[in-house]
Formats: structure tokens, sequence, C-alpha cells
RNA sequence: GGCGAUGUAGCUCAGUUGGUUAGAGCAUACGGCUCAUAUCCGUAGUGUCCGGGGUUCAAUUCCCUGCAUCGCCA
């Protein structure tokens, strides 16, 4: 079998983040289980580095676009070894065979007559260069500028999307799992009840020259899509290359939800009119939240992967993101949520197996794996478990339910700690009569052990080396050679290596929700009514913030539209357009609530809320002077 | 505005093709063991299964409606 798996190019106009990090450690684990299982695979990874946000960003940090991206892809590339994710090939779409190759594919569908020129009539925003949709307009303004965009022509490729329609809608119906979960294909199904728009395709070289040129007409260049899709095919050596022939048509994307348009419909249409298979599937995964709020810059709530490697390592990072979401939903990230699984999950019930496991046998069986003797019915119990969780398992990460997988790796673990509660072999070893089933015990105990570890290779590998160091085996052959029980030889030396997971402190000052209360009952207690108690207070987070930028909302009497430091650079909508002139309040010191959930007040996202005391028909904002610093906590 | 999804224990979720006591993990309390990373095993709970209405002998499960959250579309 043949596997070729990818991430998608991440763009290279903001740094690499918890989303990138989860798509890229699906992708490799998911290679690493097919490798196990035999297959030969391909995985491949990348960036994208065109168009007018990259420029800008460049603009922004004062370099030439080249250098930006040259440095930006630098640090995704760099981000993934720590976390043990291997990819066969880190592609660029600045690459000169991309481009070569993608230069090809657009001549080949012109010629064939899917491209064609035409006029288009959009509004245009100056300020942010870029053509706006009537529903991102607020009261028919840019909700950036304020002004209201220009209607304007212009001329530009177009890729006949619509002709295929009908073929791809009947592709999804007859291949169920072209786009997985479910929710997604159905998603896409309705999208494509109402007929489909051309796409665009090209963007004129007076508005944009960071881009591939398209090859039959030099004032344009590629946009977007176009250049950026193709990379899955280029990336295998497109038209030529062997490993194209290869690898092609069991493709396989790992996807965010937020790009799942452009790879069930813009995609799939790019392939038939270029005269190839679509991929084989579409697997589509949600958000990671941080606790309530969704991720973003301007939340500063942005976790980076190389901090996490850093506090939490690489094998507890990728277990936490597999086990703690359903592939295809929305889940939510806390410090606190993966010190709880590597605690209860890792270090107490796998690592803390292992452990008295290993020890066992070095204290009661001379550090060598028995022989095993008859087994009884709870040691054939125990192998029966092992034998069906490898099936779960393998059914469970072919589909991408990783949690799921996961849970079956568990359970087992579980049983084999009742196994050893059941058995006592402290107590055994006092008895003989019981005394001659020791050997089977541990045989059963430390397969079990080999088995478990065998499982957990493609998430954890580096702890799943630890533990087949310890049983002294290897990992070579594939999982249902490897899977199959008793293939620990009698006599292997054991050796017990540190602890695999080491127990984590509930952490970090600050937000922690204090420690355990001395007086567990009051913990518990609920207000009485009209009051709240310390704790509920302690989630309302205050913060000294300096106001930098302040402009009314249209139409709005009320609303003034303020930008803070806090210290990241937020917008707060704040009801005191009444009370105080935009122009007087740049450089005020306000208290701001720094974690209230975001909210649009008439169309402006507004990150959190001013203080201010209303006194009678005044509204006055709590102010605090000017050497206290921004961001300082309020309490 | 249209379409769709979700709403179950303190938390994260599973489940019920309608039928006696609605489940798992975490968290909590108590008990047991001592090989182990103060770990493991056992026991104990609590739920108007979002609100309202309907169908039915019987609804958390089906239907309608409302509310909340989220997604897609316009």
């Amino acid at each position: 079998m043949t596997t070729y798996i990818t991430t998608p190019i991440f763009y290279v106009n903001a740094q690499p983040h918890l989303g990138h990090a989860y798509s890229t450690i699906v992708a490799d684990t998911y290679a690493r289980f097919k490798r196990l299982s035999g297959d030969n695979v391909r995985f491949q990874t990348g960036t994208d580095e065109h168009g007018d946000k990259i420029v800008q960003a460049a603009e922004g940090a004062g370099e030439s676009p080249q250098s930006y991206v040259d440095r930006i892809s630098a640090l995704f590339r760099d981000s993934w070894p720590p976390l043990e994710i291997e990819p066969d090939n880190f592609i660029r779409t600045t690459d000169h065979d991309h481009i070569k190759n993608v230069q090809a594919i657009l001549q080949k569908v012109h010629d064939q007559g899917d491209i064609y020129f035409s006029e288009y009539e959009g509004l245009y925003c100056q300020g942010c260069e870029r053509f706006l949709t009537e529903k991102e307009l607020i009261e028919g303004n840019c909700p950036d500028h304020l002004k209201p965009p220009a209607k304007i022509r212009e001329q530009n490729y177009f890729f006949k999307m619509g002709t295929y329609q009908e073929w791809l809608i009947d592709h999804i119906n007859s291949n169920p799992d072209f786009i997985t979960p479910a929710r997604y294909k159905n998603e896409m199904l309705s999208f494509l009840s109402e007929p489909l728009e051309d796409l665009c395709i090209s963007r004129p070289t007076s508005r944009l020259t960071w881009g591939i040129p398209l090859p039959f007409d030099d004032k344009f260049v590629t946009y977007v899509w176009f250049d950026a899709l193709i990379n899955y095919l280029t990336g295998l050596g497109y038209p030529d290359d062997e490993k194209f022939a290869t690898y092609w048509p069991v493709a396989e994307h790992v996807i965010a939800k937020d790009i799942l348009k452009p790879h069930a419909i813009f995609w799939p249409t790019m392939l038939k009119a270029m005269g190839l298979e679509p991929y084989k599937k579409l697997h589509v995964h949600g958000y990671w939240n941080m606790g309530e709020a969704k991720m973003s810059k301007s939340l500063g709530n942005v976790v980076g992967p190389k901090e996490m490697v850093e506090e939490f390592g690489a094998d507890v990072v990728r277990y936490f993101l597999l086990r703690d979401m359903s592939f295809g939903l929305d889940s939510s990230f806390s410090a606190e949520a993966v010190v709880g699984r590597q605690n209860s999950d890792l270090a107490n019930d796998l690592g803390n197996l292992f452990s008295r496991s290993l020890t066992m046998v070095g204290k009661f069986m001379d550090g060598r794996v028995p022989e095993p003797g008859e087994p009884r019915q709870i040691d054939t119990a125990l192998a029966g478990a092992c034998t069906a969780m490898v099936e779960t398992y393998s059914k469970e990460m072919t589909d991408f339910r990783f949690h799921l997988a996961l849970q079956a790796v568990w359970e087992v673990v579980g049983k084999a700690n009742k196994y050893i509660v059941e058995n006592a072999p402290w107590d055994m070893v006092k008895d003989e009569e019981q005394k001659r089933h020791l050997g089977t015990v541990f045989y059963y105990l430390l397969e079990s052990l080999r088995i478990i570890a065998l499982a957990v290779e493609p998430i954890m590998p580096s702890a799943a080396a630890k533990m087949r160091a310890g049983l002294g085996v290897d990992n070579r052959g594939d999982l249902a050679t490897l899977a199959a029980w008793g293939r620990l030889a009698p006599g292997t030396a054991i050796t017990k290596p540190e602890p695999l997971f080491p127990r984590m402190e509930k952490k970090k000052g600050g937000q922690q929700p204090a420690k355990k209360e001395k007086n567990p009952a009051k913990g518990k207690e609920k207000a009485p009514e009209g009051l709240i108690t310390f704790e509920e207070f302690g989630r309302v987070e205050l913060r000294v913030a300096e106001i930098i930028g302040a402009e009314k909302i249209k139409k709005s009497d009320r609303l003034l539209k303020l930008t803070v430091r806090a210290p990241e650079e937020r917008v707060i909508v704040a009801g005191i357009a009444e009370h105080y002139q935009p122009e007087d309040l740049p450089g005020r010191r306000v208290i701001i609530v720094a974690n209230l959930k975001p909210a649009k007040l008439m169309g402006v996202p507004s990150q959190g809320m001013v203080l201010a005391a209303k006194d009678g028909d005044r509204l006055v904002l709590a102010q605090v002077p000017a050497e206290v610093a921004v961001g300082s906590r309020v309490a």
C-alpha cells in the first residue's frame, strides 16, 4: 500500500501557532502509523509565500518580500523537528520547480479553454488595496478605513469552475469518504446546490507583482489558489518524476475548516480540468480555542509550538492534542488541561504501570523476561484485550479518530494495572503454590506493555522508544506481525529506565484558580444571592491600558472605537461618545476588563470593556496615574 | 433572512432503532494494597438528558415550537 499525506502549506504572513502544529502533528502521526502498518509513505508540508498580504507584512517588517518569506518559512520548517515531526518534503511556493510547473499547468488549462479573460466589477478599497465583498461593509464603508470603497472595473483571468460542478457533486456522492468527517461533506454539498461562480485566478501586475507570472500574459500574476493548491502536485515533481506516478492517486489532505472550500471545491475541479484524478480523501479538523476564547493575535493568546515543547515536551503535546480533540470538532486548549492529561493518563496510568512492572521483573524475575506457564483465564483475558485493542486502534487511526484510538489503548492500560492488583505478585512470591504462576503473570504483563508501546509509537515516538529499550525489543517489521501475541523472547534482559513521564505541578500564577482550599467544603460553597465569591471575582481580569487612538463610530451617538495598549494592541468599543471627545482620549490610562468575551458593536469587533463611573448623567472613566505600567493587573 | 449542527453529572463527552436503576474519563469523598512516578485497585454519589407543547400505554430518544451557542450561505 502507498500513502501520500499532506498538511496545507502555511501562509507566511504570521508565525507558526498551535493550529499549524496540530495539522502537522496529525499528518505526522498518520504517516508514522501508515509506515508502521507497512505502507510506502510520503509526508509533505511547506509554506505558501505569494500575495499582497506577504508584501504588506514584509513592508511592515522593513525587508524585501524574498528575505521576509525566507525568514518566516524557516521558522515553520524549524518548528517541526522539536515536535518530532519528520516530513519527507518541505515545499515552498517560491521554489523554482513549483513556479515552473504552476506555469505549465496554467498554460495547459488555458490552452484547452478553461481559462478566460473578462472584466470584473467590484468594490475596491484603496486603503486595504483589495476588493471587499458587500458582506464586509459596515454601513457601506470599509470596516478598517471607514470610507466607502470605490466601484472599479478590473480585467482578470477566470477559471471555468462551474463546468465541473455536476461532475463534482456526483464524485462526492459516490465517494462517501472523499470529504470527512461527514458534516463537512454535507456543508459542501449544500454549497454546491447553488450554481458555482467561476474563480478569479489573476491579479494585474499594476497591483501585485509578488506572484507567479501568468505564462500567457505577463501583465498578470497568479492569484492564491491556483498557485497554492498545486503544491500538492509540484511537491511530487509533477509531471515527470516517478514520485508523481507513485503517490498522486492516493493523496490525503489534512486541513483546518477555514480552507475547506478551496480544498473541497476549487481543488477537485482544478484537477479535473488538468485531466488528473482527484485526491483520495480530505480530512477536515476544527479549531483550538484558548480556554473560552478564540485564538487571535489581538487577544495576545496565541500559543506557539516552540513554547509548548519547551513547557511540556513533544510526547505530551502530541498526546494531548490528539487525545483531547475529536477530529473535526473544535476543542479548547489550556495548560491546566495538558497538565491534567500528563499527570493522570501519562504519568499515573501508563508511566507508573511501566515503572512498577519493570521494577517487579527486576526484583522477582531476576531482570529477565520469564518463561510463561500454562495461562489461566485471567491471563488469556489480558492477551485477548490486547489483540482486540490493536484491531480497534488500527481502525480508528485509519479513520482519523485519534481520540478513540487512544481511548482503546488506555483501556488496556487500565486492565493491565488491574491485572497486577488482582494477581498481587508481591503476595504470590510468598506462597509456594502461587509462585509457579509468577512467570506467566510477568510474561503477560510485559507482552501487554510491548503491544501498548507499539500502539503508542506513532503518537509518542520518544516514549515508545524508551519503552522498547526497557523491554529489550525493536520495532522492525509491520504492525500485524509485531502485534502478534508472544513475540517477546523469554530470557531477554529488562532494564528499567527513568520515568517515562514526569508528574507536573498544576501550575502558573495569575490565572490559576487558587490551589486547594484548606477547608475543602468552603471551595464548593455557593455565595449567597447577590454576592459573588472571591474565586468568581478572580475570573475577571482587570488591567491597566493606555488609550492610543479614538474615533467616532459612524451612525452611533454613543460609541467610540478606542485603540488601546494593554500592553498588546486591541480595539475596544466604548459607549462614551457623549461624554468624551475622541481627541482628548489618547494618552489616558484606564482600567479595562481584559478577558471579556469579544463582541461586535455596530459592526466593530470589541475586545474588552473600559471601566467608567456613572454619576447621574455624567460618565467618568476610571483612570490611573501615568506611572502605572500598561498591562498591570488590577485586583 | 435561508439552511444545518449542537445543547446529557462540577468539567470533557458517550449513549438511547421510544420501554424497568441514563453511562465513561477527570475532579470530589471514603475504603483496600504497598510492586510502583504519594502511584494503583475498589466503593460512593449527585443529573427537571436546554424550556414549552404534541403523538404514545410509555419520550431524554419521534414531531412542532421557543431559547442559547456555533457553522455554512445570502
